[in-house]
DNA sequence: CATCTAGATGACAGCGCTGTCATCTGTCAA
DNA sequence: TTGACAGATGACAGCGCTGTCATCTAGATG
């Protein structure tokens, strides 16, 4: 209870109480059948009396691979990763690894040295964000002696497994959406411009072009991260500029919440005047007043699912390279509705 | 270039390749100084040529710690938390230390369960959040041969050091800033409930019983996830029950950002009919419209001082326990500007 | 010129596990 | 009864570093 000894337990002390040898307390810890019935409880009795934790330098020397699995993501307070993270932290719960986490802050020169201080770890398996990276990342994650899951984007060459959506795409349905609405004059907001912004913006492109709508002035950017007052800035910009807009695209919900105050504050009615869509789902959107159009992304099921796949290939159980396509779902709501009801 | 041997360079080859011994490249590597110029110029071509990146098990093991600074926080999705480990990145960087970040998930247990990994792999330091830990895992970290940093709130019991600001102080305030603002039925909506929203609240009772406000039927509290959804929801069901209440503070943004949206559909001008006072001054605070009134605290710095207090014991450069206040701000918006012009 | 000393380097024994191989049972078919 | 064999356990050599101690210079000192 109290006075604890400061030394740790080691594995001989279990050994030693057990009354066995240090091969059976370790075989044991790792795979319990190897053991018979009887020793296995005196070995587990032992280790609670001594309080033993396996010392993970000593079984990642020893074992030659660590059991961790190594996550690198462009940014840690943007909604859309730590949603991913959620799912991964829920995913592996109670598999016995570790996560190691990295914040590549969008830069690749950050991402490749991390890759690199994260494969001398000999992770067990790498999560990495985005499809895009440097060749020399590219290389390292092949020569990986681990599986790796690419995340929150899919294209046609995986390093290994992928799972995500088509930005692309989605963009492409949100934009058509408001085209289906009945807006004409359809501009498009972006922040970060990060690889997957600019396929949601080739989307959006693709689809007013589609429709003989597009207009390369109706775009408004910044390189700034994503968030409320940015969206309200690039929306007062736009509507100076180009007052025929009558329906905005915004690469992130954030920027489309700013967009709302802007409107707000100008007294454009949304969805009337202004439509409004934005990106990613987040929870305000929908309890937002009015609510605005979004597009949902499984994020958090991306990082389950990245897991999932990372374990099946570890045990064996599926040694398949994939490319998971989680799909998106463009989520009608008030902000979008206005010129539905005007004829066409 | 291509073809990388698969088997990482050792210590031992670059070694051979500099032509000294083992020793004189471990230390060149921990501890320059110690090397001749001449030699260390050798060694660290030698590194660059085999491509060597040291293996942390191996030194782990040997020496007994690890370059890793434990981090414990309840939740990877509350911007709070986010901000708070945005800054300990920032603060970390280029240290040669690596965070090992764990998610408690507001569960006392979990957390002592984590406290336990964690310790075991004798961390350089810890940083974890709130001040509210159990007995053991007080014990658990006053007995860890590290440092101990405490964030997010003080307390008058520090493990070791802590940096936070009183989160009672600053309810107080807020609430404060209501009852000057000439607000008469202030009510509290409460979400997570953890220990620091509890905290709050007492703040809240505190600054209203001194004003012979308080009314503990004014009160809307959720265990659920601060969210603006449930914000909304708790408004709702405060304004159904409380017609009388002519403002609200709230224990968080989200929250805020639910109640505005709430008051807007309901009718309910914000400030004349309805104050409105957040909580932690979110990014979209100041850009929603009106601008909610919230409580500014200083999460990023929070996070680069704990970093620092840690490196600074570590370095011996500031071996004394420490409690840090960074202190909070009331940064008044127009959401609580209603009853100002009234006369009291 | 012998002695001392600081600076620079090398030798080597672990750190606490894992994995391989060897050993020792008891059981069962021939 | 014997050999074969699977199941259970033990012995032991590393994994790739670090830290201690020993060694070997080249001045500095008297």
């Amino acid at each position: 209870m109290s006075g604890t000894k400061l030394r740790r337990a080691r594995l001989a002390d279990v050994a030693r109480a057990a009354g066995v040898s240090e091969s059976t307390v370790s075989r044991t810890l790792r795979d319990p059948t190897l053991v018979a019935e009887a020793t296995r409880q005196r070995i587990l009795a032992a280790v609670a009396a001594t309080g033993y934790v396996p010392s993970y330098a000593a079984r990642a020397l020893a074992s030659g691979r660590a059991d961790v699995i190594g996550v690198l993501v462009p940014s840690v307070t943007n909604h859309v990763f730590t949603d991913v993270l959620e799912g991964i932290y829920s995913g592996i719960e109670g598999t016995g690894f570790d996560i190691q986490h990295g914040n590549t802050r969008y830069q690749p020169e950050l991402e490749e040295g991390l890759l690199r201080v994260f494969l001398s770890q000999r992770p067990a398996g790498m999560i990495i964000a985005g499809v895009d990276q440097t060749d020399t990342s590219r290389r390292l994650l092949a020569d990986a002696q681990c599986p790796v899951v690419q995340i929150m984007d899919i294209g046609p060459e995986p390093v290994d497994m992928m799972v995500g959506f088509s930005h692309e795409a989605a963009a492409h349905a949100a934009t058509r959406h408001l085209v289906d609405a009945g807006y004409r004059n359809v501009a498009f907001l972006g922040a970060q411009m990060d690889p997957r912004t600019l396929r949601r913006f080739a989307g959006y492109r693709a689809a007013l072009s589609e429709a003989g709508m597009f207009d390369a002035g109706r775009v408004e950017t910044t390189a700034d991260p994503s968030s409320v007052t940015a969206g309200a800035a690039l929306f007062a910009r736009l509507a100076d500029r180009c007052p025929e807009v009558d329906a905005v695209f915004c690469n992130n919900d954030d920027l489309a919440l700013g967009v709302l105050f802007e409107a707000l504050r100008r007294g454009f009615d949304v969805p009337d005047r202004l439509g409004l869509c934005g990106f990613n789902d987040f929870e305000f959107a929908a309890a937002s007043e009015p609510g605005i159009t979004s597009v949902r992304t499984n994020r958090r099921e991306m990082g389950r699912r990245a897991v999932e796949l990372l374990l099946g290939r570890l045990d064996g159980t599926d040694p398949a390279a994939r490319v998971v396509d989680l799909g998106f779902e463009v989520v009608a709501r008030r902000s979008t509705a206005g010129r539905a009801a005007m004829p066409a």
